[in-house]
DNA sequence: GTTTAGCACTCGAAGGGCGAGAGTGCTAAA
DNA sequence: TTTAGCACTCTCGCCCTTCGAGTGCTAAAC
């Protein structure tokens, strides 16, 4: 990438503000007279045909102002951008908010969606906690109806499957009770692989039973993030390029696709990465349904145990600023709640969060 | 409400047909050119004199053609419209991919909310079955970090509530699990007023416990819906209705807006109901934010124990026929799926369905 | 060499005028 | 009671013009 000028940093950090706040294309007279500049708008002219040059800006068409180009974006934000926090205040009345709700893991994710929906005034997206491997901690069964029976399934760090299993044959609630105790004993603490190595050592109901928590597990396993939750659908469509009604259409099946949803959030290895945040500009060539998409991707959770992610979705033009510093203190402190309730962990963050 | 002459009716339903078709308005002489009528045009546009004087029909501007009014989709709900059932391929299409997921509750209720978005070409919303009164099943208590301690609680139907406990001091899972059996033992089958009737004679541990055990419960019972599956959203922004930015934004915020859902579904008493399903037209005039929509609901699920809502959102010029007869179809269908599964209850509609 | 004033040129957005077409209500005849 | 005929109304789409913001270029100023 080329080197710029300092003035012509400050010019594209300008253009950027400025469309940003406006959605029109940003004219040179327009940002000297906004700005108060001391240079005057045909050296900015001058500069801006340079930066147009470099690909860091383009015109819709001959004779209007310049709009920033994807590349523009990412040499923003991976180069110009000025990580700031979150006022005082606002991260005070945040926390609060979530050692309201310490009870409710559910809570807390809904919570998070909609802290970071207000704050980067964008849509929102957040994953539960979910176990990188899942090891078994308390196992449950309980009679329903004949031959169904409810499988509780209690993983480490407190995720909890549900499962209907349909038996052979009819089985008292008693000797289910006993099963899953034993099972629970053998395997607690167990991930998949260490409860196939045993499964020999079983037969009749708890062999039947193991043989179901294995495919569950499995199935745990390679889950990345069973529910997602969206929050603020409705500032991503207030904004101007997504009013159009095919626009707003094709992104709302973005925002209704899980599917995609989860890629996202499966995915680790990100083009742009500012402080453990991942910003995902225009798709970045591979995604095309997201050019029109920006996306600030973190994930939070206790590392090796549980983690989860949580992302701001906007248009090209979002904040990025305010995006990356909401998701940056989010995931601070969803760590933290993690760590503290979850697991027995020492508190990584918490210093860093409330002080 | 007037008696309209077979004639009136049968324009009336006309009328509404081709402007659910083509979202224009319907003049006379394209009615009796598309429907082949034996009439000629000036009948018809006397007639349509008529059901606009009254109330029925309005036109958009002086020499315009006729738009349905509320009163006139009330009209031909309640009294015009022909249930049809849904094709007999199409319902063992839907019934197969139910039972194939037996096993798990959330899987019927996102499919059931795909399925009737898709069938019904309009927004979908579902919520789990829900018991009515929540009875104790199973309780367990499983240690995760000092003091806390995450309570599984299982209800009878199925339901499965979570919560993390702070104890006023560590305790061994040993015992934890003792008092958990203890009062699984003791209050298995129990609502609310059961179990506190019993309280007295619990101390230390299990007295503690008991007292979350009836606060969670009754959050549950207070709660009529906890999650609400929505789909299909993408279809109600396609309509033209819902095609400019602020109507499309104002759409979307009645479908994130959770609360309003909830309220929704709770709602039992309503204006025009059809064989179970009740019809809610423009809001009915009590609900301001729903004057361009029309919400079809239902029920389902085993009624004094648990029950779930399902229902179709659109826009006032929705396809009753098709929303009513999927939302019945899938009432019957997820009702035996609730009853079959998650209690011993003889099956009451399975034989409508499947046959 | 860099910056800036001046200027001709470009192009989209906004507004006005116009004609076409669909639809109505009314009247009078069938 | 129904229908043909007719004058009238109103929206929609189209074209045209104007307006103004913005550009690139050139030559002068610093």
């Amino acid at each position: 990438m080329v080197e710029l000028s300092e003035r012509q940093k400050f010019i594209l950090t300008l253009v950027i503000h400025e469309y940003i706040r406006t959605a029109q294309p940003v004219g040179s007279q327009a940002l000297v007279a906004r700005y108060n500049l001391t240079i005057s708008s045909a050296t900015v002219r001058n500069e801006m045909a340079v930066l147009t040059e470099y690909g860091l800006l383009r015109q819709p068409h001959t004779s209007a102002g310049r709009v920033p180009t994807e590349e523009g974006y990412r040499y923003f934000v991976s180069r110009l951008i000025r990580a700031t926090d979150l006022p005082d205040t606002t991260r005070r009345t945040i926390s609060h908010q979530f050692y309201q709700m310490r009870h409710d893991v559910e809570q807390w994710v809904r919570l998070a969606a909609s802290v970071l929906a207000h704050q980067s005034r964008a849509a929102s997206l957040v994953t539960p906690p979910h176990p990188e491997k899942a090891r078994l901690k308390h196992l449950e069964l309980i009679a329903t109806r004949g031959r169904q029976v409810l499988m509780v399934l209690v993983m480490v760090g407190g995720e909890v499957r549900q499962r209907i299993l349909t038996l052979n044959e009819p089985v008292a609630q008693e000797l289910l009770s006993q099963s899953a105790d034993r099972l629970t004993q053998l395997f607690q603490g167990q991930d998949v692989e260490g409860i196939r190595a045993r499964t020999s050592q079983l037969s009749g109901l708890d062999a039947d039973v193991i043989a179901w928590v294995i495919e569950d597990m499995i199935e745990a396993n390679s889950e990345v993030a069973g529910e997602v939750y969206l929050d603020g659908l409705t500032n991503v469509l207030a904004e101007p390029e997504f009013t159009g009604s095919e626009e707003a259409r094709r992104a709302l099946r973005i925002l209704e696709e899980r599917s995609l949803l989860q890629d996202l959030a499966a995915r680790t290895v990100m083009s742009n990465t500012v402080g453990g945040i991942q910003v995902l500009i225009g798709g970045e060539g591979t995604w095309d349904e997201l050019r029109p998409w920006s996306i600030v991707l973190g994930s939070y959770g206790a590392p090796g145990l549980a983690t989860g992610t949580l992302g701001v979705l906007g248009p090209l033009r979002m904040s990025y600023g305010r995006a990356i510093s909401t998701v940056r203190f989010l995931s601070g402190l969803l760590s933290d709640l993690v760590a503290e309730t979850l697991f027995d962990e020492p508190l990584n963050y918490k210093g860093e969060n409330l002080s």
